[in-house]
DNA sequence: CAGTGGTCTAGACCACTTT
DNA sequence: AAGTGGTCTAGACCACTGG
């Protein structure tokens, strides 16, 4: 909320307002040229943030027509690093906790190289499942080293976004991300918790996210029913 | 090859170079004012080659630091639009074709929407397996709307790049896709064709390709067996 | 401290679409 | 012809990293 970057600004009013309908499905945008006389903005910076929005599936652009508010399919757009909370409607998302979190050692076969600083710090742990419509879709364990946050374990709510928390408590931000994705058969445990067969196929996906601390690294593990809601990804072209 | 965008031969060369290891691992690229200098481009141009290299995985850039070759990690860079023959070494491939392209109608069971223009003009299909080391890993089906694409049904070889070869031949440019992502239990074709008993999970991935036509869409649908060769993504954030 | 990438400005010309 | 997004220039100031 507190942000001052111009682009960032622009995006999220942008965002805001595709969301609720005051730019409909299909519907064009402001050209590029009537946003920087209303927000008196350069146009790259307006491109930036229309950059942004279009890397992400809001909107298409298409020279010589304009930018066009694309069509959102039913599907989780989680291939990019937003996380569940930023991509499904509030309402109809239900958070499990399963396990709280808790300070404890890395795991002996982590699923990503640690470097010093994080393997010397120890982690904190927590795992939830995320239901939409009563239905689990997605367990979520995550690993954060324990480095300069105090009163984690204490403050972070298992049902709010763990990046907002991140933001607003530590001013950490997700830069970027890498994951590896496989399609498994769901061992005991994450058949349970997703309430499907065991040997069922599901998606797991790593994750190793970047942050605004060039040494702190945040990871996930995930396992998905993908059963009802794909996984969906959009990617332009780089942009300026 | 004959691209005339300052930021694309930018790239390329840049590619080019850390692939050849020019640049190795960890190695840090000139920095955006010296490539400005050595290439008489102005700053954005340079930052817009630069982004492009970072979202696709090969370098990350640290503020106060440079742009730094990034580790690669042993999985196939595939949900970004890169094809295989641009993630893959080519010595490690094998190509077996499967369907040989030919005209003929969409299937009833289309599984994307299609606009009129694609859905009167038929479809050229074409599908094949990709191997690693002997070891089938993808199965490609591939659908190309029949509009203006002279000859391709003679002049495609299967174990070429398909996007190069658009690109050559009829100037057609990828631009962007959307994807979705689930895990399936194979059925017995691709368990055949990717040598699995039946039923193993594989991830099976719907594509639409945008190109540089406005109203042309390629479509594929893919069938990886991740046991060995994870599927991987770079995503950081949009840049100027 | 000098150097780096991140943000931003105020212009310009182009190819493309629509009227 | 007018308007759109795509590319590109030549500057500027900032926050951050390193010696």
């Amino acid at each position: 909320m507190e942000n001052t970057l111009q682009y960032k600004n622009l995006y999220n009013r942008l965002k805001k307002e595709i969301l609720a309908d005051v730019y409909p499905l299909g519907s064009v945008l402001p050209s590029e040229n009537e946003l920087c006389a209303a927000s008196s903005l350069a146009r790259s910076t307006v491109r930036q943030a229309l950059s942004q929005l279009e890397t992400e599936g809001y909107i298409v652009k298409q020279k010589g027509k304009g930018s066009i508010v694309k069509s959102k399919s039913r599907a989780l757009n989680l291939l990019s690093f937003h996380g569940f909370s930023a991509t499904v409607e509030q309402d109809e998302i239900f958070t499990l906790s399963v396990q709280e979190p808790l300070i404890q050692p890395w795991p002996a076969d982590f699923f990503f190289d640690l470097n010093e600083i994080e393997s010397g710090a120890g982690c904190i742990h927590f795992s939830r499942v995320r239901s939409i419509d009563q239905q689990p879709v997605m367990f979520e364990s995550t690993y954060v080293p324990n480095l300069n946050l105090p009163k984690f374990t204490r403050q972070f709510q298992l049902h709010t976004s763990f990046f907002e928390f991140l933001g607003k408590e530590y001013h950490l931000e997700i830069m970027g991300m890498d994951q590896q994705i496989w399609a498994v058969a769901a061992e005991a445990a994450i058949a349970t918790h997703l309430q499907l067969p065991i040997g069922t196929p599901v998606l797991k996906i790593s994750r190793k996210y970047h942050t605004n601390r060039p040494h702190l690294h945040l990871y996930s593990l995930l396992f998905c029913n993908t059963e009802k809601y794909a996984m969906s990804n959009s990617s332009g072209l780089v942009n300026a």
